[in-house]
DNA sequence: GAACGCTTTGCAAGCGCTTACATTCTGTAG
DNA sequence: CTACAGAATGTAAGCGCTTGCAAAGCGTTC
């Protein structure tokens, strides 16, 4: 705020009529005679107004923010969905506010009280399962709330996701298809994280029921880099006997393993294959392509605005959508030589 | 906002003391004796009481939130630096808020507007150079105002960043002095964004310097993404002669440079070499390892919100910085290949 | 030309908070 | 015991905006 702006009155003094008429003019234009509109119009556009934020926020119990929190600000793979979440919104003329939680359960909670803090008329977050206390604090406060990324058939809570446990199964189930059986698992670190929980679970689940045992199956948990990803590699690739495929929870792990693997000299997929997860923008360029899950990103970024806002103006009347995701096939994947 | 929020009147019925009290035990605790303010902290936690936003910024004529518009969140090019941004302001109990103009100059003064309207202390921006309009507005608004990634000494604007020409040139002799002649460079597109600008001037006044005759050296201007670099290769590979070496402006760029190459059969650096500009953090994870600018990101979000907040809190008392840029020498710059 | 119903506008009461100023309550010095 | 400084608290006036209600203006209709 600054000093020197020009307030509602300051414009009312301007065009000759009252401030409730410049207010109107703003929010119902249709409620005020063509003529006064047009002079106060130039009033408005003489002294550079814009309506103040507290004030207004102040008077109607609405700041038309909503907030987001993301796991991570630091790769790609929320990039998409967030803008075109926040592209939808401000075609309604609601801001979004960001905070990153870095995948922890405490910062999250610490960014979501800042948020609410600032006015936020809505949440949205990514994952479910939050702790309890999180959990309370928000139904407490009672603020709208939508969760992306993950799907459950739960009527009290707000989805825009998709199965990540059934996705999960998909492709490994693919991955077994190739005939492949000496298999490794690269997930994210799944304590707190209940997308790669479930991606972990599906994956395992859809292995265990073609018949192979877990037991063999190399599993690791690691966080999201590139770097953690080259060091998983080198593990998996001590292995005896060494996997013929490896299935990354997600695209950034993918794509290092597979970066980690040629610059060891293993081709892919000929000595070994990758599959990754979520489909971001360097999936198609690396070589070679990744073969991964299809996760609709921007579809879910926009329905989960609307969703969102429909919850806000009308407490109720939000609804939770499954979304669906298919695995698109580049050169990753392979079958195993024998 | 929600309906149910107790307000400072709910907490000083609670605790038996007039408002002001409760708002001087949440602002300036020392003002209170030590006794009231247990009580007070008791009544607020009992309460789940939380200061309205509103009401607060009206009342301050403050906000604590700064803005920040940055060309795009679809790349990693700004995460890092936005994220030690809004980490420093969090330090200080400031929110960040931030928009994205798709490197497109009305868009982002549509987002500079949104940001003032809901109040925003201050703003970061990136670059300068921005359109008349733009600047009038926020010369009008006296909104305290931080340009980065970029440098120039003048003193009516402060800048936290570095320049890009110097850095630009910087590169493009180390390329010369690996003795490539026949030389390409991928730019961004310069249109509205001096950063990109900037750089293509610097590597064009070092290649000229050099005694290279620039009207032999193929210049091409693309939008930041894997697939418009890939094209601009295939222009480029075109050429005759075949240029040695190719100089990007971006990381973005010689990633998807390096990529289309190598999956067109040409090997990097022996039958090409390329630089790019930023080390965004793939450029260590191709194959070759990118050799280009170092931009110290980090610090470059860290001293902007300080200097920024200094600027908010003391108009006049922030100051501009300009950091250094150096080379990072990896795999994909070599000799040519007579 | 009086009565009616619209539409357009103004009045004024808040929304929840901060803060200058006034008041009350200590404890201490004279 | 009175006077008084200083600390602790209360009072009340806004901050800029929205909105229910009342008033005014104006074209119809009988």
């Amino acid at each position: 705020m600054n000093g020197n702006a020009p307030t509602l009155d300051d414009v009312a003094r301007a065009a000759g009529v009252s401030a409730a008429t410049i207010s109107r003019c703003i929010n119902s234009p249709d409620r005020v005679a063509e003529s006064t509109r047009r002079r106060v119009q130039d009033a408005i556009d003489r002294l550079g107004y814009t309506p103040n934020f507290g004030g207004r926020a102040l008077a109607t119990r609405r700041t038309n923010i909503v907030g987001a929190v993301i796991p991570s600000m630091a790769n790609a793979i929320f990039a998409e969905g967030i803008q075109a979440f926040q592209e939808e919104l401000s075609r309604e003329k609601v801001t979004l506010l960001i905070g990153s939680s870095n995948y922890d359960p405490d910062y999250e909670f610490e960014q979501i009280q800042t948020l609410i803090s600032h006015g936020a008329d809505g949440l949205l977050l990514v994952g479910s399962n939050r702790p309890e206390r999180t959990q309370r604090f928000l139904d407490a406060r009672r603020i709208p709330t939508l969760n992306v990324w993950c799907f459950q058939p739960d009527p009290d809570q707000l989805f825009v996701g998709f199965d990540n446990s059934r996705a999960g199964a998909d492709i490994a189930r693919l991955v077994i298809e190739y005939g492949h059986r000496n298999l490794a698992i690269v997930s994210g670190i799944c304590e707190g994280n209940d997308r790669a929980a479930d991606r972990l679970a599906g994956m395992k689940q859809a292995i265990g029921a073609e018949g192979i045992d877990l037991k063999q199956v190399t599993m690791l948990q690691t966080k999201y880099s590139f770097e953690h990803a080259a060091r998983a590699f080198d593990t998996i690739i001590a292995q005896s006997p060494r996997p013929t495929a490896i299935l990354a929870g997600n695209d950034v792990l993918a794509v290092g393993l597979i970066e980690r693997a040629r610059s060891l000299g293993f081709s892919v997929p000929g000595d070994l294959s990758v599959t990754g997860f979520d489909d971001i923008s360097v999936a198609q360029f690396v070589e070679p392509g990744l073969t991964t899950v299809r996760v609709p990103q921007v579809q879910m970024g926009q329905r989960a605005a609307e969703e969102l806002l429909a919850e806000i103006r009308h407490p109720g009347s939000g609804k939770s959508v499954e979304m669906l995701t298919h695995i698109i096939r580049r050169g990753s994947l392979g079958p195993p030589t024998a």
